[in-house]
DNA sequence: AAGTGGTCTAGACCACGCC
DNA sequence: GCGTGGTCTAGACCACTTG
């Protein structure tokens, strides 16, 4: 799947971390050593251990190598990682009910955020999300009509939209996400089993596909007693340095 | 102040993007044209880009020259900036409200925030933070003491406690975040001006100092009605392409 | 003092957008 | 087809960490 280098060195390193092959506080082979291993120059490897460092894997400094980090308190997760993912990374079994796929079309909101004209056609889909059986995330998704028609002939119970989409050529290439607090209303509150008032994590998503036209815009309301983002920032501005992580408590 | 090529190159493309030198859909030049002009290769003249991506100033695609992007909605603004220059930045007038600054002992919570002993000293403040007057945020900072004391010299009400810290020798190298959601309590509902109940955004911060040392670790709480946090994430894990911002509305 | 990562140079080839 | 950014090569020097 990786077809370029450094994806490669990155997948391999990443693959010896999460195994434990590297521990936590080892030091990743130095650049020059990596270098030498995969007969290839730095640049590579810079890439490589830029794309570990966003994910929060490893922590360099100038003088001694890269260091695998402790993990986080339970396994943090990229939140552009599909939840199924996520899930599945932290150990849980992750589940799915779907309450509603429909195609109607599209109001003013909807239309806005998606860039098309209201009165468009667009498939809507409320599913709750599971972790161990336990709901743990209401997601509205809505999808322009092109992308949207061929979620209609699978299992939304059973399979990742995100991968099936990826599959069916609808690959993301970049996303938005905008985090704020609000209490749950009636819907929110039954499905996932809280009182209404509770206060609700929402995280409000769109979507772009590799030709830069946006194809999904998502609210995704999750229980705060669950889930918490995690966010790490470096001061300098150099490759890779921000990040955001999903973490399941 | 910038002392890297790169840097210097980041900074002088901010400033022409900000004052609207560069508008909104405007190719920046391509990179062969910035290592000419700046008599460099385009190694420097990529990091650089790589930093504006990664703050959402800009976007890239292949064979295209990068693009200025749209900036969105109430001019974003890295998290990991500081509250005073967010606020500026946004164009509203920042304030606080000093609520208590104590010098006590470190309980086991704050002990292991800080990476410090129980019972050893820590410097605790409470700021209500506002814009344009009307409260916003509710902070509470604790210190190690050999940093926190510095700040009984300055009036906490005008000084920007990030600013000053660094001007004293104490700027950060990096930070994480967890955000999550939370009732608003009896201080927070009182000096934010909210219901008690009321859902708030909670941001918890730890920051490390350069010598990787952690000397501060704070609760923010954010009325969810007026800030809300936004994400950036790109598909492919290049170089800087996960970030996030803070945006007021 | 030796080794390491951070930065920089000066090339190269390829996939992709645009004309 | 041409120009562009994405990737890669093979060096170099410096600041910093470590022994």
């Amino acid at each position: 799947m990786a077809t370029t280098l450094y994806e490669q060195i990155a997948d391999d390193l990443r693959r010896r971390i999460l195994s434990g092959d590297l521990a936590v506080g080892d030091d990743v082979p130095s650049e020059g050593e990596l270098a030498e291993q995969w007969r290839t120059s730095r640049g590579p490897i810079r890439n490589a251990l830029a794309a570990l460092r966003s994910e929060g894997l490893v922590e360099t400094r100038r003088g001694r190598p890269a260091r695998v980090v402790a993990r986080k308190a339970h396994h943090p997760v990229d939140v552009s990682i599909p939840f199924t993912k996520w899930v599945r990374d932290v150990g849980g079994e992750p589940g799915a009910r779907t309450q509603e796929i429909s195609l109607r079309r599209a109001d003013d909101d909807k239309a806005q955020a998606l860039g098309i004209r209201p009165g468009d056609l667009v498939v809507d889909v409320v599913r709750l999300r599971l972790v161990d059986g336990r709901p743990t995330m209401l997601e509205r998704l809505t999808f322009i009509e092109e992308v949207g028609r061929v979620l209609f002939d699978v299992d939304l119970d059973t399979v990742s939209i995100t991968e099936y989409l990826d599959s069916r050529g609808f690959g993301y290439d970049d996303i938005d996400h905008e985090i704020d607090a609000v209490a749950a209303d009636e819907l929110d509150a039954e499905l996932l089993d809280v009182e209404p008032g509770t206060p609700i994590l929402r995280l409000h998503r769109v979507t772009r596909g590799r030709d830069g036209r946006t194809f999904e815009a998502s609210d995704d309301r999750y229980r705060s007693d669950i889930v918490r983002f995690t966010v790490a920032a470096s001061g300098r501005a150099r490759q890779g340095d921000h990040f955001i992580r999903a973490i399941g408590t």
